[in-house]
DNA sequence: CTGAAAGCGCTTACAG
DNA sequence: CTGAAAGCGCTTACAG
């Protein structure tokens, strides 16, 4: 590996100029500057990114995160790679600074002012969809401050640098084949969503829907809505399956998987009639449900990675200007089964 | 974060000192090494990486991999995780040296003692299982030189450091998991291995069986080994199916998935019957006979993530004495549908 | 437009 | 047993 060093001793130039090629800092002489890229190029020149990022605590860069308040299991993994992370981070000496917010437009716009006054060069978010967001963002982005949002894609915003998270439509249509194998291929189908109106919870539908639309035997038969709460969930499940009792299989689009469950077992009980059941995520609840065979299968996406890919993502546009290899970074959709829910 | 220079200053001695104490280098007076270790107790001192890295780099580690020669499409993901996580790793100014070796012990040991020569102080290796590695393997760590091994366990030899690959037991078990809810519980089995002595495989089978054990409608009808060579599995797929027309399931275990697919698809079309099929790994034939619907899902080990995973924990190591969190890293065990075969 | 010097946090000889 | 100095590869003022 070469060294600045080296390539000026070859130009015949200083240290400084070297530096001044490489990162398009301050004016060049337009000859030495070709004649040290040329060096550069034959030599493969590379950074040393342990004296990069040494270099660069002078400049006491500061990455501000906002993450959730919330005794939701699901958030408290995600919070856990972004913390995680932040650790690592900071073992490079750069500040990572937490904080937390609840789950309102208000709330992390308050939060995200308080970050820049700390004079942040970077931010991570997991942004509400309640209005009002999309534009704060916007502000921050036009301060040259880039942003990684994780988790939670809005409509009316994209963030220039990246966004880590799942792809639901996807997701979607992985819950469908799913369901598709584990009934072979006929089912009359009840779902369960969180909100009608959340764009990851609508996206999944969707591609559930496309995906069934080449299978006639699998049926949708009613659709509900449990705003992720445990109790208005086993209601509405409870309900639901009372009203059609044709219902042998269930999907469950968000929260309230529980509350929902609950519901399902209870109807198993009293019809005897197996209703296969799959959901999202690997919250404790869950799992405990994946491993006593009530859920059959539950899609995940790895909170936890999310989280620290995000940071890691920042922490590299910021050190090395490293643009994310795409605006969109999908974790992985994994299916765990009661004998992979524990791996 | 505190440095050592700081704590220096509060412990009224120099930096030289700071460093015996936290890096237990020659004497230093036992009255002064608890002030600084309590001082460096108290401010939660933790070491700046950037610093340590850029300061090793005087001392010229060299990290030796050995990785194998072959057009396995297997091996090349493997390898893959491994030179790029080679390259971050050059990046901070860390040698990693890569030789290329056969599959066999011989061929192995010779390029080890290449390393040796020049003067590696840590190896990464997928070691054959052939006999004789172990002991060479094991001189090398007496000589004081950490190994991580990837990918392939052996039985008479575990690294002191770490071995990083999958747990071939729980994904056999998941294979039968999976089977089970394809086939609504109920399948006449047939199995395809690559080799009844690798311990991979025969784990995998043995993870199967003892799934299978609680669910007396699925059964073993036959096994076969194809020795991971495609017209071999495509013969004794062949023939196994047309001794056993009863056959509804096929699992393979190891190699020879397109050999093997060969024969299933032209008895299915011949039987009109269907074969729920189920493989391991995504190696790009692989992923074209689930796209297709031949497989119905297979079960993938991350050999990309395998690679970075096993450098990373000897850089680690090698840099900051860092101790994996296991001696035993796995992997997760993923199962890849048409869905998300391509996520 | 260019260079010399200091500094980021650590380790490594070397001197005493 | 302890400290001063040099060095790892980079960036950042500062001087010219």
């Amino acid at each position: 590996m070469v060294t600045q060093t080296q390539i000026a001793k070859i130009a015949g130039v200083s240290r400084a100029t070297v530096e001044r090629v490489i990162n398009n800092r301050g004016d060049v002489n337009d000859e030495t500057r070709k004649r040290v890229l040329k060096i550069i190029e034959e030599m493969d020149y590379r950074p040393n990114r342990a004296g990069k990022t040494l270099a660069i605590k002078q400049r006491n860069l500061k990455i501000g995160c906002i993450i959730i308040q919330a005794d939701n299991p699901f958030y408290e993994e995600l919070n856990k790679g972004i913390l995680e992370a932040a650790d690592e981070f900071k073992a490079y000496g750069i500040d990572v600074i937490i904080e937390t917010a609840v789950f309102t437009a208000k709330a992390q716009i308050s939060k995200i002012n308080e970050l820049l006054e700390m004079g942040i060069s970077g931010l991570l978010i997991q942004p509400t969809i309640e209005p009002g967001l999309a534009d704060v963002l916007r502000e921050v982005e036009a301060r040259n401050i880039p942003i990684v949002t994780v988790n939670t894609d809005l409509l009316d915003y994209t963030s220039s640098l990246c966004y880590v998270g799942n792809d639901f439509y996807l997701c979607g249509k992985t819950a469908a084949n799913l369901m598709q194998l584990l009934t072979g291929s006929a089912c009359k189908t009840g779902i369960v969503t969180g909100f009608f109106n959340a764009r990851s919870h609508a996206d999944r539908i969707s591609g559930f829907k496309d995906y069934i639309a080449d299978y006639p035997g699998m049926e949708i038969v009613d659709i509900r809505e449990n705003q992720d709460d445990e109790m208005e969930s086993y209601y509405i499940t409870r309900t639901m399956l009372e009203a059609h009792p044709e219902i042998d299989a269930i999907f469950l689009v968000a929260g309230g998987v529980k509350g929902a469950c609950r519901a399902i077992r209870q109807q198993q009980e009293k019809t005897g009639r197996k209703i296969r059941t799959i959901s999202f995520d690997d919250v404790p609840t869950t799992k405990e449900l994946v491993r006593d065979g009530t859920i059959l299968a539950t899609i995940c996406q790895q909170p936890v990675r999310q989280g620290r890919m995000a940071l890691t993502i920042l922490f590299d546009y910021l050190i090395d200007g490293k643009m994310p290899a795409s605006s969109r970074m999908y974790t992985d959709i994994q299916i765990k089964l009661k004998t992979n829910i524990d791996a």
